[in-house]
DNA sequence: GCTTGTGAAGACCTTCACAGCA
DNA sequence: TGCTGTGAAGGTCTTCACAAGC
């Protein structure tokens, strides 16, 4: 169902999507070498690193542009200003919480989302015990003025933190207010909109992928 | 049916890893069909609540046998068994954690695991100044005692919630430990051994996968 | 009528292999 | 020499479409 086209800016599009979840995954590799002072870098290198075949990263590169030069590489710094451009990871992104019980509390002190340039600048629930607290420096926002606050303060993602039964319609209320990526911790298929990218934090699904090998003593990777 | 090779014990192996990780979401649709007194449904109405075509479902349950009925579909509580039992759900799982900082503390607190047969009957960590204390119930052990331990009480799942910088090494103590199935928390690419399942809970990457539809107003799904 | 199970077809993604260039 | 970028080939997964059967 993926409608292969020109977008309405002239940025290229029709880039398969398992493209797109492992460009993240070079930046970030491409960010440590930087980090440790290594200035060129080869596909196989890199391919080693992130277990893919050299071929994989060069074609997937090819997608964006011609980044490398023949014989010596990519420029590891330069390489890593690209794909974070490509990506939109070249600024920052706010964010707004919906939940801040145990999970969305724990959500808010994780201290990793920051220095990847994602705020936590919003936090909601529908408890009216919680409304108006403040937790994690924020302070909590009733349901109701979601819409308000997202268009306000410029939110574009959202992660819900909900109870199960009611994630679906705190998504649909995010969708409601023109967020286009959602990342839901909530173990439950999501039924999105069109347009709108949701991913799942579920730790008991990706213990439940990985038994079927643990029982049936196969061989395979 | 396409038989790749045979597994050491009959099971059917050769099954494309897609279809491993979309059976646990059919589990789980079906359970709650099951708790909602549904008796019967159809590849139809299954693809609907998870956004997959009616002929995938099919496809991917004839990798293991022929469990419908035509003109009625599937009976909730018969298919959900076979599924369970496919997957190896239809047991109990032990669970080593290691790591028992902030994320791991969540992770025992987390109240998900042990409903679904994930039981995390042992902690670890390298911090003298956490070793011996009771964290979550459990009594923190060193990581001298991983070998003994996980074989004592036969652990087959390993859950990874140290810093980045110690999680490679730890994931190799688990797998020379002859762990096959690790879940990790740390925001790495993690090097596994062949035979040996890794999977990643990663927030940051999540959210890092969905900023370039954002950022390049692309209309795709 | 309705729905499964499945070969065949098609779409998609990965890998190969080599021309081109530093 | 070493490595990229890329058409072409190959492989895998998805979808189609229909015979079979309730």
């Amino acid at each position: 169902m993926v409608i292969r086209g020109s977008t309405p800016m002239g940025m290229p599009s029709g880039v398969p999507e398992v493209v797109i979840m492992r460009l993240p995954q070079y930046i970030r590799i491409l960010s440590e070498m930087l980090a440790g002072g290594v200035e060129m870098v080869s596909s196989q290198q890199l391919g080693e690193m992130l277990q893919v075949t050299p071929a994989q990263i060069r074609k997937d590169l090819s997608y964006f542009g011609r980044f490398g030069k023949q014989g010596r590489g990519y420029n590891v710094k330069g390489l890593l200003a690209e794909l974070k451009e490509i990506m939109g990871l070249d600024r920052s992104w706010n964010v707004g919480l919906v939940g801040v019980g145990r999970l969305g509390r724990a959500i808010l002190s994780y201290p990793g989302f920051a220095p990847e340039g994602f705020h936590i600048i919003a936090a909601f629930d529908a408890d009216p015990n919680l409304v108006g607290r403040v937790i994690g420096n924020l302070n909590v926002q009733s349901m109701n003025e979601l819409d308000t606050v997202v268009k306000e303060l410029d939110i574009s993602i959202g992660i819900v933190a909900v109870p199960s039964r009611h994630a679906q319609g705190v998504i649909d209320r995010l969708m409601d207010c023109g967020i286009k990526a959602i990342l839901s911790y909530a173990p439950i298929a999501p039924q999105g909109q069109a347009g709108v990218k949701i991913r799942n934090i579920d730790p008991v699904l990706s213990l439940q992928t990985m038994t079927f090998y643990l029982s049936s003593g196969s061989a395979e990777d």
